[in-house]
RNA sequence: UCCGGUGUAGCUCAGUCGGUUAGAGCAGUGGACUGUUAAUCCACGUGUCGUAGGUUCGAGUCCUACCACCGGAGCCA
């Protein structure tokens, strides 16, 4: 017997075959009943017929609950009045393990009630779209930097202290010390892009703020790619091009997805390089002129995110912040000392920033009086000023956010759809 | 952490001005129906009204505190 898969149904045909699953729904009329058959691939349905199966076959087809798990025995057949256009016509079914008062029914749940039921919730169309998507647009990713050349360095999660000082990190009990979980791999990033030249680091991140936003969970997973021999300029192309292209992937192979989500794909088609370029002065003037009270030197708040992105209908490019904002790391605009080389992309559709990324100071004493400044503990960071100590170069990299582009390129509410078992302030379980 | 909101059946919610017996839809169970698409129709059940105090003849309803959740702010990807 043939073991098949919903999404591959159509090349079997009129041939006979085992699905193997769990039970979605089902429904009688009288003596003919439908079962949507749910395998982890697809959803089919199975046409039962009494008269095909006998009386006592049909009694056990009665007893079927929502998301027993079952063994189907049946003949492929196309037909229109199926759902994607296949059904199985039953000849035989074995019920594996009955399934008592499954918690999720076909109808109106809350987040939060679902949420306690993550575990059983990813086994609903919309979470299996999602899910779908997301590891869409992270293979779109690792394709786009593989092809580039670009090789994948692991960075470490357990570190001694932070990257950028002012957020707060989760510390750990380690042999004695205390490690702090990352919040971004870059500063071992750079390390790794002087060994391999072009790398990018890829895994969960960090943080914990006490956050409450749909923008925001305290576990985050974040591609970081760093590139040497990188100024500035072709550091945004970078970006724009890895954009574009996760964009496109996901439009050409993720359609029923899409679909499933309702999601209108007319502003996605729309997403080309290059992206528009704006620079914080212009921003700042932007904010003024749409009557934001906004002063130069401060850093923009969601609500000036969403106007400035308004603007457009691809994302933008908000390029060279006031310094005093901006991390440590990032290289001063050599026309204006005020200005660090940094860069953010905000999506479109009001869901704000994406990438974050820079061209980094290569410059050893520079760097050196920046740790000062910073109060930073120099021994743990001397590790990393001897990047700028042996053979220095220009280099520059970004972070892209998985869950925002997720949230964005599904048009959902919250981030804390776009990953199975999102961790945000107040929620740890499942 | 701050501001605002919500908490009533397994789920989603209604519950008037404080009034005597707590309400609907869905889910579930039983039945009818040979083409259903979240099927339809008939019948059946369910309550620590978030928790603890208080006001009152009387509290799901008013007051206080706490808890949980939702939305927003700050911070960030």
């Amino acid at each position: 017997m043939q073991i098949a898969r919903v999404n591959r149904i159509k090349e079997f045909d009129g041939q006979k075959v085992q699905l193997n699953g769990w039970v979605y729904n089902s429904r009688r009329s009288g003596k003919i009943g439908f079962l949507m058959l749910r395998d982890g691939f697809g959803i089919i349905q199975c046409v039962v017929v009494k008269n095909d199966l006998g009386e006592e076959k049909f009694e056990d087809f009665k007893r079927l609950t929502q998301e027993t798990s079952i063994s189907v025995i049946g003949t492929v057949a196309k037909n229109d009045r199926a759902p994607g256009g296949f059904e199985i016509q039953t000849e035989d079914f074995t019920i594996i393990q009955l399934s008592d008062g499954y918690p999720i029914t076909p109808k109106e749940h809350g987040t939060d009630f679902l949420m306690n039921k993550r575990h059983l919730w990813l086994r609903s169309k919309r979470q299996h779209a999602i899910l779908r998507i997301r590891h869409q647009i992270i293979k779109a990713t690792r394709d786009f930097l593989d092809s580039h050349d670009f090789t994948l360095v692991d960075t470490p999660i357990f570190t001694p202290n932070a990257c950028e000082g002012t957020t707060t990190l989760f510390g750990t009990e380690y042999f004695g010390e205390t490690a702090y979980l990352a919040q971004s791999g870059q500063l071992y990033g750079e390390a790794n892009a002087m060994a391999m030249g072009r790398q990018y680091n890829f895994g969960p991140t960090f943080r914990a703020e006490k956050s409450k936003t749909r923008r925001h969970l305290t576990e985050f997973w974040m591609v970081e790619p760093e590139i040497t021999f990188c100024d500035f300029e072709e550091n945004m192309q970078w970006a724009e091009r890895m954009v574009e292209y996760i964009v496109r992937q996901v439009l050409e192979n993720r359609q029923n997805e899409l679909a499933v989500l309702e999601r209108d794909i007319a502003p996605l088609e729309k997403i080309k390089a290059p992206f528009p370029r704006v620079s914080y002065d212009e921003c700042v003037e932007m904010l003024q002129k749409g009557g934001f009270d906004f002063e130069w030197g401060g850093d923009f708040g969601a609500p000036d995110e969403t106007f400035i992105a308004e603007h457009y209908d691809k994302p933008v490019i908000v390029h060279r912040f006031p310094s005093q904002i901006k991390a440590f790391y990032m290289k001063r605009d050599p026309e204006n000392d005020k200005l660090a080389l940094g860069m953010d992309i905000l999506a479109p559709e009001g869901y704000g920033e994406i990438i974050g990324g820079a061209e980094r100071e290569s410059d050893y004493n520079t760097l050196l009086e920046r740790v000062e400044k910073e109060n930073l503990p120099k021994e743990d960071f001397e590790w990393y000023l001897d990047l700028r100590r042996y053979g220095s170069v220009q280099h520059s990299g970004f972070g892209m956010g998985i869950e925002r582009v997720v949230a964005w390129i599904c048009k959902l509410p919250h981030v804390r759809e776009t990953i199975p078992y999102p961790r945000m302030l107040g929620r740890l379980r499942p």
